[in-house]
RNA sequence: GGCCAGGUAGCCAAGUGGUAAGGCAGAGGUCUGCAAAACCUCUACACGGGGGUUCGAUUCCCCCCCUGGCCUCCA
């Protein structure tokens, strides 16, 4: 089955061909950095990680180029308010970004520019633009003559008389067309400023990812992504500029991710209504909060509440819990296990596989990964044969080895995950893991004496610092994170 | 107002022209001193409303309602 891509541009899922494979060329709108990310950029961080890696996955020899926006007003007006450089701002929220982006687990793209190493390269697309007649310098400014490119409104199924008529564009006397927008900027008082043939100034927003694309992957691009939000106009702009300059389709296929929603509503930066991902990362492991943006279809809302997370927590540990049996559990008397849980192993390459072709359906893929779950479970109540549960063993791991190159779960060791989320809860709590480990010991002298009021309280005790006990058979006791 | 998404069981969430994955919650069981945890099993007359097309629609078409988004910076 071919891989089938939903095309923004053509509200549709289409089959992936990309123009030169095995060569994809990849860009993803960035962030503009003038503060900490909240986790709508995650999601569309993970979503675009998971293309990404999937796409590799498949055999493409991707290009991906992802870019961050260095200069523009919210950029300078922070730095205003810090007394700081706009250079120092940009910069100390483009680390704490790529802090972020380690942190979720997501791979580093091949590129990653910032707008303003590409000056040069945006005057050259507004001066093709001006000479074109399609762009225009009025008064120090440049602006897009909309009208000029035929298919604007095309990405965003507008047209110009509805934008017209919804235009909430402060006039502004120097655009022809309040529709216009601005390729260049003419320099204010106190602002950074490049030399341009227009004048002093610096670039409009819109210009950077023509140029930078263009620049790094050709004028041509196979996949374009960013947010939903970035649709209008921001891509549409874009493609005007490209499409303008080079006369060539810019994209073949235009990806959106949803929203994250946070009380029901949008989150975003500008009503204040977010959480930071270190927000984020301090309360929830972070493949949790990955298993949380995975767990709808990307284009698909996403609401973010502690239920929700939780449940996404419940759902990892579940995962890497029966990992761990697999891992630890002995041979039984003999048998093979259950027919099922053999084929579950067999199918789930083909599973992945359909459920990932079917647009990134990564909600399917983790339907999938339950299922088989279940059937490891069950293969391991059977009690098989050590050579049945050796061979078990490695088709489970071969086959989850494609879960954690391309959606990026699952694919700790499980012993260094429960690990990882010990250390989690003892940063966090009251007690120190010596005090957990003495209070375990008090409690299993009084269960030897029978004092079982007194081990039933340390146990509830332990319970509501969040941590819980689990009785081995073998008559030791080892603790987890709730 | 225009445009665009989406409305699936208590909650989250896939999916399909021929009566619908998975997770959480719930019930029962195994285990346990009892619990918890873990695992197994089970459960739920779930597809916003109304028309239409069809042998048959939750899945296609139309209308309506509701939610969210975009039309200004925004992943």
């Amino acid at each position: 089955m071919p891989l089938r891509i939903y095309n923004t541009k053509s509200r549709n899922k289409e089959d992936f061909q990309p123009l030169n494979p095995p060569r994809v060329a990849m860009y993803v709108c960035g962030i503009t950095a003038y503060d900490y990310c909240h986790l709508g950029h995650a999601r569309a961080s993970v979503v675009f990680d998971v293309i990404y890696r999937y796409l590799k996955f498949k055999g493409y020899e991707v290009r991906y180029v992802r870019n961050f926006t260095d200069i523009d007003d919210k950029i300078i007006r922070r730095a205003q308010e810090r007394g700081q450089d706009w250079k120092q701002v940009a910069e100390f929220f483009i680390q704490a970004f790529l802090e972020d982006m380690r942190a979720l687990g997501n791979l580093p793209p091949g590129d990653e520019p910032r707008a303003t190493e590409f000056i040069a390269e945006m005057q050259a697309i507004i001066a093709k633009l001006v000479e074109k007649g399609i762009a225009y310098p009025a008064k120090g400014d440049v602006f897009y003559s909309v009208r000029k490119f035929p298919t604007y409104g095309e990405l965003a199924q507008k047209n110009l008389e509805e934008l017209e008529a919804g235009a909430r564009v402060e006039v502004q006397e120097a655009k022809k067309d309040p529709l216009d927008f601005a390729l260049w900027k003419a320099a204010k008082p106190g602002e950074p400023e490049w030399a341009s043939p227009w004048g002093q100034g610096r670039p409009g927003w819109h210009i950077e990812c023509s140029a930078m694309s263009t620049k790094l992957l050709g004028p041509s691009l196979d996949i374009h992504g960013g947010g939903r939000d970035l649709i209008f106009p921001h891509h549409e702009n874009e493609r005007a500029q490209s499409e303008g300059a080079y006369d060539k389709p810019f994209v073949k296929y235009w990806l959106h991710n949803g929203f994250v929603n946070l009380n029901a509503d949008k989150m975003s930066k500008s009503t204040g209504n977010f959480l930071t991902i270190r927000d984020v990362l301090v309360q929830y492991p972070h493949e949790a909060i990955r298993y949380f943006l995975l767990s709808a279809h990307y284009r698909s809302p996403l609401d973010f509440n502690e239920g929700n997370m939780k449940e996404a927590l419940a759902a990892v540990d579940r995962v890497y819990q029966t990992l761990q049996r697999l891992e630890e559990c002995g041979p039984g008397r003999d048998g093979a296990g259950p027919e099922s849980a053999w084929s579950s192993v067999e199918d789930f390459p083909a599973a992945f596989e359909d459920a990932m072709d079917d647009d990134f359906n990564s909600a399917q893929v983790l339907g999938v990964c339950f299922e088989l779950v279940r059937e490891i479970n069950k293969f391991l109540d059977a009690g098989p044969s050590a050579s049945h549960l050796e061979k078990y063993r490695a088709e489970v791991k071969n086959a989850l080895a494609r879960v954690g190159a391309c959606l990026g779960l699952f694919a700790q060791p499980p012993q260094a995950y429960f690990e990882a989320r010990r250390r989690f809860t003892l940063s966090q709590g009251a007690l120190s893991e010596a005090e957990i480990l003495q209070k375990i010991a008090e409690r299993k002298e009084a269960r030897r004496n029978k004092d079982f009021k007194m081990s039933d309280r340390i146990r509830d005790e332990l319970a509501a610092q969040g941590i819980l006990l689990e009785d081995k058979p073998d008559g030791t006791t080892t603790w987890k994170a709730k």
